[in-house]
DNA sequence: TAGATTGTTAATCGATTAACAATC
DNA sequence: TAGATTGTTAATCGATTAACAATC
């Protein structure tokens, strides 16, 4: 293991891209790749892809460049890809559903073990193989079932609720809902605000139509 | 219009995050605050609120603090929330219809007039008072229509045969598929990669494992 | 007026880019 | 060997934090 010092958080948001292109490169069979190629393909610096991949602990050769195949192994391996890890969802609605029946997941090595919801009318329904629960059965589940990742796709009232005892338990929250989540210490948690997204984008359109309205009145 | 110099994207993307902490202040009928009070509610230092605020112009007062109201209409305005924009969604998998569902959207002002799939089995079918049509009328449908925002969650082959004619012809595209897609001059664009987001989550995973294992070796 | 807290400038920190020696 | 390209150090740039004068 090459890896010593803290690696940014920059840094590790960027690797998921990095795998992604190269994980198109592969299925195009491309062998190598330069750092100046991978940067035009990918549009970004080569100097930033070299120091990246040098955070842990570098996967090139000089005057050869990269092979694909072997530095898309190491990003997955540094991503937890083919680990194996056990998600529960918990709120079956459409976008719980979209996730559970998302297959590359599967290819990846993230497995769904366990749905919740607590619609009487979802529970004992199947979903990619998994039954659906009621809520109130997840804690007694978590306690038998080793889970890595719980997926919170809930609306925010329910998240209060069932936080503490899913704390502790897992190792990671995906959390969806609208209640953003601290990252306690051991416990990692992404949140997802699809709304900020979408507030994102808004507030672009408006300062590309203001910078088009200012050139207009010149 | 107090708007001057270009605002950094991290300072845009901070934004509806004051958004969504203020909204909860203002529902809590907290009236006023202090820059150091918003900042041990949102973990966040004080400064870089103030810095934040001061790229539009500024909206609090010496001595008092902000104006919670006030200051959320300000953010409301330059998020461009309640400009009344026009969305379509091309693909109404879970995904598409979920966001569809969502009735916040609409609340703040974003509100759906079309939906787009291929599947024959949906065509006609109403969601959220809207039709879903064939993806083959999508074309026609942007030139009939004023559309302002693009929302793509359908898979990644279908999204370079209609790409062509989106752009041009809608103000912001957010993209949902796994084809990553560049914001031209004059189009805003929001890439989503849920997937990355739970790379990111796992390696975070990775990291803490890693991090456990090294203090039990000592 | 005195106290509070902003707006803003200056200092620090971290991230990105450039440069180049090491080496395949 | 000569050419290519990395790994890595140094320079630059931008973002965050600290400090404080302005002012409500």
């Amino acid at each position: 293991m090459t890896e010593h010092k803290k690696v940014s958080s920059v840094v590790i948001r960027r690797l998921p891209r990095y795998y992604r292109y190269l994980g198109d490169l592969l299925s195009n069979g491309v062998t190598r790749i330069s750092s100046k190629d991978l940067s035009n393909f990918m549009n970004v610096t080569a100097s930033q892809i070299r120091q990246d991949f040098n955070c842990f602990g570098g996967f090139g050769q000089q005057g050869y460049g990269y092979n694909v195949e072997y530095l898309y192994n190491e990003i997955s391996g540094i991503l937890g890809i083919q680990k194996g890890r056990t998600m529960i969802i918990v709120g079956t609605g459409n976008l719980g559903m979209s996730i559970a029946g998302y297959a590359n997941f599967k290819k990846r090595g993230f497995t769904i073990v366990g749905l919740f919801d607590h619609n009487p009318d979802l529970y004992g329904k199947v979903v990619s193989g998994v039954e659906i629960m009621p809520i109130t059965q997840l804690q007694e589940f978590l306690e038998r079932k080793s889970v890595d990742i719980a997926v919170l796709t809930m609306p925010k009232e329910s998240v209060q609720e069932i936080l503490p005892y899913i704390k502790g338990r897992v190792k990671g929250i995906w959390n969806f809902s609208h209640k953003e989540i601290l990252s306690d210490d051991g416990l990692a948690v992404e949140n997802v605000h699809l709304s900020d997204s979408l507030m994102t984008l808004s507030c672009k359109i408006g300062r590309i139509e203001l910078e088009k309205n200012k050139k207009k009145d010149k």
